[in-house]
DNA sequence: GATGAATGAGGATTCATTCAT
DNA sequence: AATGAATGAATCCTCATTCAT
């Protein structure tokens, strides 16, 4: 019974920690890494440390322990951008959204994963979710860019920026790990790396919300 | 539209688009949805309108196809990079650049699919790739940044600034038809969402490049 | 009606009618339906509202609750047909026969399914019980045809007949509802339809036991 | 490779069976024995001396072979029936019906325990089928009864009369090798078996249909 | 007596791959 | 080049059973 021996020698920490949560910790990083077609129900077991039998005492197949997985999830990010949009509107309120965002996504840096999974997969699974998750997101950001009197943007852009912020944060734990691979002085997701980017993408906001429009290039030649 | 130019050669319909490309043509389709192992050799061989086993008379295996359509596929990108990079130093070279990169990402909406997936699952089959393509993304996009004399970024923060400009282009094929959904007036992919998102990033990087400097509201508060 | 009297000594609604009761009437009738490979554990648990673990604390296996239903279901009728055989040899005896199995059968139409299963897979499992079953039928029935004298039947055929009345009485529960489901008035299963096939019968045994041989149609000719 | 050996020593009989029927035979065997829940696909495999997966090469699944199975053993018995409605209404006609039938089920033994597990467990895969097969051998049935012009029957009791002829036929399939265990000087389904129980079944027939009424015994006395 | 969790065996089915034709 | 049939491994899941609580 190894679980009963390593909970032993924790102090007083939960009475091990429930068999529901030590999975879907397991299939989240799985998840996270392979994706719902990429990921078996054997893998899961495995890292749980149970027999794969064992997983349908707890949930109805590896839709449900996924569904479930991505609920956990994005729950407590929808929670905090649901704050984030009531909180107080202070001339610093972009520095603290960024921060805010950035810590808890470097807390589950396997979010942003799992839902760029999802977005590349079709999003069926996140359908229900993501209207109730992407509608607040939206109205956090525009609320932000209105705040700001000298913003460049006009009104109809204003989705487009709030995609480029999302991109730009999701990115930096989906695509910046291969980016960045060899050319970056510590890992994207290290703490140092998170405090890099957290800095980077506040100067990103400053400059971006802040800027007078330069004068255009080529002021209106169509891309094609 | 080089496809167009090679098969024009040929009468007008193209009965015999080599059966190797048609293999490759599927399988990309499908890989980009569903990824790796998300996608069997029965679905490709289904969408080829073949039996399983001929694709044997063509590829090796399952890894083999998804390797060629990953090179098929970043070939062409790769040769764009260099060309760019090669290209004039005019004055808007960065509107041009832009404007390239998303027209070949237009005709080949999948290609950003399929790095992101594999960005997810690990990048083990991009690695070589990757080597020849990400050094000249980066030399390319730091040449621009640096031909920029009023540009704001220290020389440390320039791969940053690269990623995040393959953030904003990838994310625009991997993130937003996610984000954008039921709030964008058009599909991300089409003419139109194509054209947009162009415009939008030359706007972006007017301001991002050009910009002066805004004063910091928190000078160096650490992020946690 | 021995049940009734069984929990007529308890107040009325019998909440605790005994759970091994409670398990073997589950059981019962899920295996009438399915047979023994076609029920699970976990169905008759559910069905009594437990868990599958707690049948075991009741008997030793899915066997043993199979072999438990038959024995359950065989004994009473096993124990009509004795007293039948025991019973006044009066002129109707044959009429009060049938009634009386089928009043009996009426109350238990799982019975004849559940032998009639036992009897398609090889009736391992009622060997032991048929000996003591088979026997006194085909005793009960022999008596019945021997005491009328009219009989048209051959001593050597009086094992067809017995047959053949076990077929049509157990036929009416197994394979009537199939052959009769959208050309009887009612269900045979129902009061009406188990009189109409009682009277049916009757009418029968009547005819088949007291009619003169007509002439042969065509006399000894081979079935072949 | 056994089958080649096997098929080569034959003479010239057909190249080895078409795989197809290999399978629908081993399979209609096994699902005589056990029914559809009682027989798995790895026990069909191995009759037919082949690895699971390979069946999936014929079948959609499971089902699929039970359904094909029911179906070619029902349709030529369809056949039968709409033959035989068809056939000259000599006097004898009943023999010959009751002859060509136990011929054809002797020859198909397995058919009627098919039906039997059906006709318990629910009939669901069997209700399209029924539906063309109950309806001619009711027809048949009844213009054979109405010829006559004796029978004691009246037209409401037709359909009871009917059934009582399948139960009659099919119970020596499926119950009789059951009932007549240790007490017939042979197997019901030996060639001696068959042929005394068709030699049965005509005197059963020509007693009954041709009988004059008797005497009930206790003019209407309810069954209860 | 009941439960929840675990298990090993086996269930159907899918899969990548091979190969004779 | 393509196919149909085969295969062994792996897939997800169900099952009967056990057992500590």
């Amino acid at each position: 019974m190894p679980n009963a021996a390593a909970t032993a020698s924790r102090p007083l920490r939960a009475p091990s920690r429930p068999a529901r949560e030590r999975i879907l910790d397991a299939a989240e990083a799985l998840f996270a890494e392979g994706g719902l077609a990429g990921t078996s129900i054997r893998d899961i077991a495995l890292r749980v440390g149970v027999t794969p039998g064992s997983l349908y005492n707890h949930f109805a197949g590896k839709q449900a322990i996924y569904q479930a997985v991505l609920e956990r999830g994005i729950r407590p990010f929808f929670g905090l951008m649901d704050q984030l949009a009531r909180g107080e509107q202070t001339a610093d309120a972009a520095d603290e959204i960024i921060g805010a965002i950035m810590r808890h996504l470097g807390q589950h840096p396997r979010l942003p994963r799992l839902i760029q999974h999802e977005a590349l997969t079709g999003a069926a699974h996140l359908t229900r979710l993501a209207e109730e998750w992407i509608r607040p997101l939206m109205s956090v950001g525009i609320a932000e860019i209105e705040r700001e009197p000298d913003s460049p943007w006009d009104p109809d852009e204003f989705p487009l920026v709030i995609a480029a912020w999302v991109q730009l944060i999701f990115g930096h734990f989906t695509l910046s790990p291969l980016l960045l691979r060899d050319v970056a002085p510590d890992d994207p997701l290290s703490e140092a790396g998170l405090e890099r980017q957290t800095r980077f993408l506040r100067k990103f906001v400053r400059i971006l919300m802040r800027a007078r429009t330069p004068r255009e290039g080529t002021p209106e030649d169509p891309p094609r």
